[in-house]
DNA sequence: AGGTTGACCTGGACGC
DNA sequence: TGCGTCCAGGTCAACC
């Protein structure tokens, strides 16, 4: 799936493109799990209201919702793409796709489609705006002082710790991977070891990678697509991730695989000390 | 309590 | 062509 930077484009596309629309009604198809909330309550909720804007939060996507004469009330449909998850603006006249679990109709003709072959993807509704993220913050505002406290005494590997939802939001296997080639640090180093400089350094790749990678659309390895079905194009630029056996684009020695946290993870043995 | 592992799913790639 | 195995961008619950 998506991380942060194609959870953006996702949703910022969105915002563009169905922002101002009506939700008239919504169908939603028989696999429970992908119902974080019960079917009934989402459709309850979304049913008639106006989308007033389409943002990300972590790997989440918000739709705030205004229910007719009640513009002060939270209303929320979080969406969340799991690794397979696609959330698509589509003409009616389009063929289903295979794994269609949701299709919301909007008043301008166009539907709302949510696929998702593995289903590790969620739908949930929020009433009272009680927060559905959890602790962690986001990578792109916290600042270097308080990313430098969050890695403090934690025994886990730097690989490990970025991609703890508690800690970060939005990181996932390949900024993970990517951040720590271009800060030159190697995955498996405890957390609560790296230096400032180190921690330094690492927040301000992790930044660039992910703006830059915001900035082309995100990454397909596979699945991933924008909300109009568009691949991304920051795969022609990654330096690590998946590019194991291939020579390092710095120093020429190939780039290891190796498993860290249960995650496939590639790394530089000779620039990342 | 913090850290690690396996389970949840489908489908594509690869080896025989 | 067909079957088996492994792998995949995420998250939890269950264990140590």
């Amino acid at each position: 799936m998506p991380e942060l930077p194609e959870v953006e484009t996702v949703a910022t596309g969105l915002h563009r493109r169905v922002a101002g629309d009506v939700i008239e009604s919504i169908w939603l198809g028989d696999k429970p799990q992908t119902f974080k909330s019960k079917p009934a309550e989402i459709a309850a909720t979304v049913e008639g209201t106006l989308i007033s804007a389409v943002r990300r939060v972590g790997k989440h996507i918000v739709v705030d919702l205004e229910a007719p004469g009640a513009k002060s009330e939270v209303r929320q449909w979080i969406v969340h793409l799991g690794m397979t998850g696609r959330f698509l603006v589509v003409d009616p006249a389009v063929e289903l796709a295979k794994h269609t679990h949701a299709i919301a109709r909007l008043k301008s003709g166009r539907e709302l489609r949510f696929v998702d072959p593995r289903r590790f993807g969620k739908l949930a509704v929020v009433r009272e705006g009680a927060g559905f993220a959890g602790p962690g913050s986001e990578p792109l505002t916290i600042t270097r002082e308080d990313f430098i406290q969050l890695f403090r005494r934690r025994k886990s590997p730097i690989k490990a710790a970025l991609l703890n939802q508690k800690l970060l939001h939005g990181v996932g296997n390949i900024y993970a991977d990517e951040a720590l080639f271009r800060a030159g640090i190697r995955p498996k180093r405890h957390a609560g070891k790296l230096t400032r400089d180190e921690l330094t350094r690492l927040h301000k790749e992790l930044v660039k990678v992910l703006r830059a990678a915001i900035k082309a659309g995100g990454t397909t390895v596979s699945d991933y697509v924008d909300s109009a079905g568009e691949s991304g194009l920051f795969q022609f630029r990654l330096r690590a991730y998946g590019r194991t056996g291939e020579p390092c684009l710095r120093c020429k020695t190939p780039i290891k695989r190796i498993v860290v946290g249960g995650r496939s993870t590639h790394y530089c043995p000779k620039c990342q000390g």
